[in-house]
RNA sequence: GCUCCGGUAGUAUAGUCCGGUCAAGUAUAACGGCCUCUCGAGCCGUGGACCCGGGUCCGAAUCCCGGCCGGAGCACCA
């Protein structure tokens, strides 16, 4: 039987053109057609040709009737089909590689401890974390300590690390210190050497670089066994000086990337000059990046490593000496860059700002350190979500602060009480209030058993009068004549402006009033219920103005939101209320 | 320069491995409206993207080739 008989499948063509083509404004787009008919039925796949054209009849067929008359047919023969459904769906990680091949999914961080923890460090952090969590496996620190050098570990890093992991609630099941394993890495430097699979090289470095370059090997790569070994017994005992010889790992001279030829695994540090942290100067030989971390991730049971791209060389590196000790290389993630608008995200502008005082340390609002984003009640949760949903692709990603607020907003927003800061306060007079008033403002506007704010407006009897401190952006927009809502108290009308202070009179006290009107909704303290309140903005400014007089009973670390202004976290509260801007 | 990797709306992400129900989903931002005693939240709606050019195929975001752009590595750093 050819297609062009087939009743059944002439039904469907004509129903799917249909759809589509109500869809469509009536026209109905054959490709497409045709991708959903095989879509249903994959055995026309190998009768494309001939379906196509059939389609293609029936397209023109059902274009060349009305979009009313489409519309129509479609709704007395299918009326389900009309109906849109929407599939919600929570973002989870995609599957690790292989998981099920090893007993247990074992991830790492290794972070050298000469920095805070900062956002570019989430990534690694956040997947690990999350990876071993999914697969109930464990999550392991590491701390790559080795070079006392260039990249000195600073005491102090450590248990900031320890802590910044556990804000982020990254807890590490385990945890090492490789400058306390330097003797497990010796045993395996003597054991290359003696099977020929490391060299211990005393060319300059220069030198070396040509011969690699050339493919060539140098003058000490064939030397035998016991000759290295001497030598390397030579790096220990002080035979020779730093910069002097340096064990190589031997990999393919002929590997089209120069940077892996016979790649440095250990060196030689002047201990006197240059002690370590923890150790002092218990050693003179450290091992380098390759060497202790490919070790380290075989012998810790790591199945599966995250890290940065900048990484993809050294796998390459690590496998040869993987290859030379039979064992078998861990999966490897490699992520792209993260960067966030505007920010630091490089250890080394963040040591260097904090040091030469551009910074006022490590929590300074304008970094993007874990410290920093605690500090501006950025919630954890909020960054765990948004590291999550960019996963770990190879792309490099550009996040906007934006991204993050809108994450921690929707933590922020059902547990924060809310309050009434003014910035930059204005006086405001409001003349014929004729009794006194009683305002009770709740402290979350969707959750009343929270409980409220009340503050009672008992006029001066003199003359009638109360005060009230309102922010001078609100007196900026404020217009002569109009009435302007004091939230939740009455309504006045204003009568006249300066440029630190107003003067309005009372109106009426009804909120229908001011809904009628479409009057500004604006926030306010009683004067002598005014508490003294600074905000550190992101950029380090500072904005000066009055909290409300319950703000007094707040807990430093409470976030809480001021009305109209923003999300704020409570840093300092004793004379004085300080304050971290996190978002609006 | 050499060696690798990557390019989907402003931002981020789904889809790419294995071509078809993708005239491209989602979040956020933008815009409009509704709701609300906050400029917050919520609800509804609108606009917005497959880097470019060829090729294969009935059919390409997806496969192939070329180009362009971006990133990383090329340390006796991690």
């Amino acid at each position: 039987m050819t297609l062009k008989d087939d009743k059944e499948l002439r039904e469907l063509i004509r129903k799917t053109a249909l759809l589509n083509a109500t869809q469509h404004n009536g026209k109905a787009q054959a490709g497409a057609l045709i991708g959903k008919i095989i879509g249903e039925r994959q055995e026309l796949k190998t009768k494309a040709k001939e379906l196509s054209a059939l389609v293609g009849e029936i397209v023109s067929e059902v274009n060349s009737i009305s979009a009313e008359e489409q519309k129509r047919i479609v709704e007395n023969e299918w009326p389900q089909a009309l109906k849109k459904e929407k599939a919600e769906e929570e973002k989870h990680l995609p599957p690790l590689p292989n998981a099920d091949k090893y007993p247990q999914v074992v991830t790492r961080f290794s972070p050298n401890p000469d920095c805070v923890l900062h956002l570019g460090s989430a990534r690694a952090i956040i997947l690990s974390h999350e990876y071993a969590r999914m697969y109930r496996g464990k999550f392991l620190l590491r701390f790559e300590d080795t070079d006392p050098k260039v990249k000195r570990p600073v005491l102090e890093f450590y248990d900031s690390i320890r802590r910044d992991l556990s804000w982020i609630g990254c807890k590490p099941d385990e945890e090492y210190i490789q400058s306390d394993r330097i003797p497990l890495y010796y045993e395996y430097a003597e054991r290359l050497l003696k099977d020929s699979n490391a060299y211990v090289c005393t060319c300059i470095p220069d030198e070396f670089r040509k011969k690699a370059l050339s493919q060539k090997p140098c003058n000490c790569r064939n030397l035998p066994p016991t000759e290295q070994l001497e030598r390397w017994n030579r790096m220990l005992n002080g035979g020779y000086k730093e910069g002097e010889a340096v064990v190589r790992v031997k990999t393919d001279l002929k590997h089209p990337n120069p940077a892996v030829r016979d790649w440095p695994a250990l060196r030689i540090i002047n201990p006197k000059k240059y002690p370590h942290p923890r150790l002092g100067s218990k050693y003179r030989v450290w091992p380098l990046y390759n060497f202790s971390t490919g070790l380290d991730d075989h012998l810790m049971g790591i199945t599966h490593i995250i890290r940065g791209k900048e990484h993809l060389t050294n796998q390459v590196r690590q496998e040869y000496m993987y290859r030379h000790l039979c064992w078998k290389y861990p999966e490897a993630i490699h992520y792209g860059r993260l960067q966030i608008t505007g920010a630091f995200l490089s250890k080394s502008k963040i040591v260097q700002g904090v040091r030469e005082g551009t910074y006022r340390g490590w929590d300074d609002p304008r970094l993007a350190t874990f410290v920093a984003l605690r500090r501006r009640g950025i919630t954890p949760e909020a960054i765990r979500k948004m590291i999550i949903d960019v996963g770990s692709k190879p792309q490099d990603v550009t996040l906007s602060w934006e991204n993050l607020y809108a994450y921690n907003r929707k933590n922020l927003d059902p547990t924060s009480d809310r309050y009434f800061f003014v910035s930059e306060p204005a006086e405001l007079k409001v003349q014929q209030v004729s009794k006194a008033f009683h305002a009770k403002l709740p402290l979350h506007p969707e959750k009343p058993a929270r409980g409220y704010r009340e503050y009672t407006i008992t006029p001066k009897s003199s003359d009638n009068t109360a005060t009230f401190w309102i922010s001078k952006k609100d007196i900026d927009a404020a217009e002569t004549g109009a009435t302007v809502r004091l939230m939740e108290l009455f309504n006045v009308k204003i009568e006249s402006i300066k440029a630190d202070s107003a003067e309005a009179s009372f109106a009426s006290e009804s909120y229908e009033d001011a809904r009628k009107t479409k009057a500004r909704l604006i926030h306010w303290i009683p004067k002598g219920e005014a508490f003294p309140c600074q905000v550190v903005m992101p950029d380090a400014t500072v904005t000066e103005g009055f909290a409300e007089s319950a703000c007094k009973k707040l807990k430093p670390d409470s976030v809480i939101q001021f009305e109209r202004f923003g999300f704020v976290r409570v840093d300092e509260n004793d004379a004085k209320l300080t304050a971290y801007y996190a978002h609006k």
